[in-house]
RNA sequence: GGUCGCGUAGCUCAGCUGGAUAGAGCAUCUGCCUUCUAAGCAGACGGUCAGAGGUUCGAAUCCUCUCGCGAUCACCA
């Protein structure tokens, strides 16, 4: 058990008996480096019950804890503070039984585990993904590891916006302008070819509407009438009609599309394990809307549009259907949520990872299925993150301000290249062993620089201002578990038990106190949805160990108990180091 | 205007359900590579925790108001 919960329940027990009171919520705390202890009880949340000095109250429980309990070898008393000092032989057979359980602060999962959903990326199919996309992936994509880590079977997904006229817009522009071109033609990459006629669109619209404009139409008149949109429009209706011809092109580009991103996600390191396709969940949509009305839940205004008031929750009057009876974007999330409930009938909890700009929609959303009698719509969750902002504003893909994804990730491998060969980091390497090292720290830093900062937080993202490879960063941790590792192999360190009594100094004990701490922090990171917790923790503790291995010598010791204390403790902090890394989605090098 | 979020060192960020003198990194300055990897370590400098009230033994943290920034309130997605 642990030592904190041991000593809730001594003192509680105490307080029973003595003075006839029931207290359980202690407050105990590590004590601050100044003071001597380890352990800190708070006395004054007390005294609301006992009416007494605090300091004497602190000396009767520090008395009684040191003469019941062998946990415990000494205390002091600072105001309303009893600190207490831990026996060393805890903390040793505390190192003693985390280097015997290799998953430490893991969960198993099983079949009968609670199943969890984690929908993330989500992208429209016309165009490449940006660092926009980048924060949404690194963050579901952590979230699902951190789930897994807390005991949940985990469920990775995204829905395509793979229908609509920005698709339109796209097959338009390559029909006219294409000539067959396909991606293996002009070798490029498909999301990159596909977003080249979407931009293509973009540019040929703009010329009609700037001579219609000439012609003397209104901005409004000239941009019904340009040419090129009204086949866009009617490609559309083509679609909607589903067309053969017009289907098979639309499979195909998205097709292109979909290979692109995939080298993407691959880059990136991460995967998913279902996908589903607005095309095919706007439908259903549009029969729960169906539902909803003969429930009474919507209802149809004059125009035939289809609402829901929601003033009394509020909210605003929302609408669902458009008058002309298409839907809208939350009639699918209607249909997509109820399509993933069925298809995942055990689910207890779907999480969305959508940008703060949403926070409305998904409140809207929400309530929505609740009203519907849905009652898996308690388990939503909205795991909204701040936008990433450039400089120069918001990220716009039309007017060409944005960091895009293949660009950055492609970046920072060579800056890790730039930087590890200027160090002599490189030398005697292979070639593939240097490509695998450089993207493996490109990508450390890209990921934990964004994976550090609270969710909720927008991101000021400077293209110019690369990202920093010393101090709280990615390779900074990195570099540290490769240390590890080299110290490990040159001492051909292997696990053994540490039984002799040694006296440990601060740095050892705090280090120990940090591991101790290493359960809580993944499950208040999966309570909370936030990745950040973990990447602080594992900085302070990667801070403390590099400052604690410089000042001890470890292989240069005589006595053999104390370098093995030494080797067992450096040896758990790098697998604690390794596993809070994949946790962010990290991977950490053996050298570098 | 309504609603939601944010505001901590020059810059980027920590600070868990209120606890002792508010912590890191970057930048600037000073030391440390004949001792297991210097992408490192030790130290200096730097703060009215946006502001004002309140709650209490105790507030960066909780409540109210004000100011600043952002998002949202579309028959866009």
């Amino acid at each position: 058990m642990e030592i904190t919960t041991v000593l809730k329940s001594e003192l509680s027990k105490y307080l029973k008996l003595k003075y006839d009171i029931d207290f359980k919520n202690f407050e105990i705390q590590q004590t601050r480096k100044d003071f001597e202890g380890d352990l800190t009880v708070v006395i004054f949340p007390l005294l609301k019950y006992l009416k007494q000095n605090p300091v004497n109250l602190g000396n009767e429980l520090g008395t009684f804890i040191l003469n019941n309990s062998s946990l415990f070898t000494g205390f002091n008393v600072i105001q309303g503070f009893l600190n207490l000092t831990v026996s060393t032989s805890y903390y040793l057979d505390f190192l003693n039984k985390c280097l015997n359980n290799d998953n430490y602060g893991f969960h198993k999962v099983s079949k009968n585990s609670p199943l969890y959903l984690v929908e993330f990326s989500s992208p429209n199919t016309n165009k490449p993904l940006h660092l926009g996309h980048i924060r949404n992936i690194l963050l579901g994509f952590s979230i699902s590891k951190i789930l897994e880590a807390s005991g949940k079977r985990v469920h990775k997904t995204q829905i395509i916006n793979d229908r609509g006229i920005h698709i339109c817009k796209s097959i338009v522009a390559w029909l006219k302008y294409g000539n067959n071109e396909t991606p293996t033609s002009s070798k490029e990459k498909g999301d990159f070819f596909v977003g080249k006629y979407y931009i293509l669109f973009d540019k040929q619209f703009k010329k009609e509407v700037d001579e219609l404009i000439s012609k003397g139409y209104t901005k409004i008149e000239a941009e019904k009438n340009s040419l090129i949109f009204l086949e866009a429009k009617e490609l559309l209706k083509k679609w909607e009609a589903g067309e053969e011809e017009v289907m098979n092109i639309w499979r195909t580009m998205n097709g292109w599309v979909y290979d692109g991103f995939e080298k993407t996600y691959n880059d990136l390191g991460v995967d998913f394990d279902s996908y589903y396709y607005e095309s095919e969940t706007y439908l259903i949509g549009k029969e729960i809307i169906n539902h909803g009305l003969k429930k009474e839940i919507f209802f149809r205004k004059k125009d035939n549009s289809v609402w829901i008031d929601l003033t009394n929750d509020g909210l605003d009057e929302k609408i669902l259907l458009r008058s002309d009876g298409t839907s809208v974007y939350m009639t699918q999330d209607l249909g997509t949520a109820f399509i993933r409930h069925k298809n995942n009938p055990d689910m207890n909890g779907l999480i969305y990872t959508v940008g703060n700009e949403q926070d409305y929609h998904f409140k809207v959303l929400f309530k929505i299925l609740k009203k519907l009698g849905f009652d898996w719509a308690e388990n939503l969750f909205h795991l909204s993150y701040g936008m990433v902002d450039l400089p120069s504003g918001k990220m716009k893909s039309r007017e060409g301000t944005v960091v895009d994804a293949d660009e950055l990730t492609l970046e920072m491998s060579s800056n890790a290249s730039k930087l590890s060969s200027e160090l002599g980091k490189l030398d005697g390497m292979t070639f593939d062993e240097k490509l695998v090292l450089n993207k493996t720290i490109g990508l450390g830093a890209l990921k934990y620089h964004i994976l550090k900062v609270d969710p909720k937080k927008r991101i000021l993202f400077d293209p110019k201002d690369s990202i920093d490879f010393n101090g709280n960063t990615g390779p900074f941790i990195q570099y540290t578990y490769a240390r590890i590792q080299s110290l490990i192999v040159k001492s051909n360190f292997k696990k053994s038990t540490i039984n002799k009594e040694i006296e440990l100094n601060d740095k050892e004990k705090k280090l120990l106190k940090l591991i101790m701490l290493y359960p809580n922090i993944i499950k208040s990171s999966a309570e909370n949805l936030n990745p950040a917790l973990i990447a602080n923790y594992i900085y302070d503790i990667v801070k403390t160990f590099n400052s604690y291995y410089q000042s001890v010598s470890i292989l240069k010791i005589e006595d053999k108990s104390v370098q093995n204390f030494r080797l067992s403790l450096s040896f758990k902090i790098g697998l604690i180091i390794k596993s809070s890394m994949r946790l962010l989605g990290i991977e950490v090098p053996n050298k570098m």
